[in-house]
DNA sequence: TCGGCGGCATGACATAAGTTAAGAAACAAA
DNA sequence: TTTGTTTCTTAACTTATGTCATGCCGCCGA
């Protein structure tokens, strides 16, 4: 396939026109390999370029004063690393691969460029930078009021719908290699009572936690006891590209 | 004065054009009044507009199925609020006045002319986004992995920081219209234990709390408790934007 | 001026989640 | 294989925070 990654993604959002990808495919840089644990940034790094995961898993974090972390974001296939940081020189979060992964760096100065070429990439930088807002929103939600075995019955659903929203093909979808360390350092809780919590939820049937990962057994038994609205995840995406592509190809 | 909302707070990021200015406010509509308590939209609405805030206080929150609530984020003047809503046909959180106060409509379809119009604009309003999502990345950190002493200091620095930070004159800044109950809302916590907190914070001579709202005494103090550091609302202004002023004049 | 109500204050008690500790699996490397 | 390292599991115990209940204060509207 070859195919940039990219473009790939975005073809997720709208159709685009040949000068789009290729100014896309110009500004993309060659891929870049990760190995599982290895560093992409730390705190205080330069923020010139931003990601797209082609494989593989990551996840943002922040390390506290006395030692403990808040996982802030994992990132799945298809999803833009960084783009966050745009407005601030150095990076505010910690970034590092989950498992073996593929990234593509896009330098933030070219932001620019796409800008001022394409209406509509620029109009789908936007909604990328909604949604993303969008799913801190919800994990705010998650952290503030709601029960231990609902944070992470809610996590785990909004991950799996995340993975079956991407252009890519990750084969089974359902085993996500997170350790119960991370889920309880993203969720806010112990690493015990994370592993408290599993024991329930496997009761329930609901989900057979393995060494390194968990496989999710019953998803819509996890949507009830978290109470999933997906609402937050289900972007207008035709209704609001729509009048951007008619322009932007107009021009 | 009589000036736009939004150009006020746009020249906080760089000096504007004067076709930007007769653009931006060209788009925006008559400022609208609201009460204290009154909504200005619930959950589920449409999102056809985003608002600029020029007076007073505003909250957006999300009704939980169990009767609690989530308070998301407060705005004070000069913020924008609705952008995150950008990418989806319904709003997913509740927006009210905290007090008395005075907002500017903007109709979202209108971003198509900003964006193909002005270079300079598009970058600004992706600075706001990105700091927006710094705003709640460190509002995560604050839910997930802080004593509830260190959350409410925290918080209360924050809002001190952002009111300080606005363009608009808004008297004396430290007297901050927050009800225990909202903060606790805000905080993921008791409304009885953010009270037992405040005591605390109290007797260390830090803050004042009086009937409906707060009285910072001694920022740096609370700083201290909060672990602060202000670098997530430390935007690199200027370096980024001076190359956008450049070549959108330029044109 | 008065009454009512929303917000504050505080105590007694309940509980979800944290901590510490120690052992068992699973994996990775030699 | 053997060893070492990470992750999981479980138990006993501690603690921060939630819940319930009651009274008070200070606004605001009649």
């Amino acid at each position: 396939m070859g195919a940039s990654c990219i473009i790939r993604h975005f073809e997720f959002y709208s159709p685009l026109t040949d000068q789009d990808k290729k100014l896309l495919d110009s500004l993309e840089k060659a891929p870049r390999c990760v190995v599982k644990n290895e560093s992409v940034w730390q705190e205080g790094a330069s923020t010139d370029h931003f990601y797209t995961v082609r494989k593989g898993w990551m996840y943002a974090y922040r390390n506290m004063e006395d030692g403990t972390r808040q996982v802030l974001d994992i990132f799945v296939p298809g999803d833009i690393v960084g783009l966050r940081e745009f407005a601030f020189r150095k990076r505010i979060s910690g970034l590092t691969a989950l498992t073996d992964a593929e990234i593509c760096p896009f330098p933030k100065k070219r932001m620019l460029d796409v800008f001022s070429q394409s209406l509509l990439l620029c109009h789908i930088f936007f909604m990328i930078a909604s949604r993303d807002q969008s799913i801190l929103l919800e994990r705010l939600v998650n952290l503030g009021r709601r029960s231990a075995k609902a944070k992470l019955a809610h996590f785990l659903v909004e991950i799996s719908r995340r993975l079956e929203k991407t252009n890519v093909d990750i084969g089974n979808h359902y085993r996500i290699p997170l350790s119960q360390g991370l889920l309880a350092d993203a969720l806010g809780l112990s690493a015990v009572h994370v592993n408290r919590t599993f024991q329930e939820l496997k009761e329930e049937g609901l989900v057979n936690p393995r060494h390194g990962g968990i496989e999710l057994l019953d998803l819509e038994g996890l949507k009830a006891v978290a109470g999933f609205d997906p609402s937050y995840l289900e972007e207008d995406v035709h209704g609001l590209l729509a009048e951007a592509r008619a322009r932007h190809i107009a021009t």
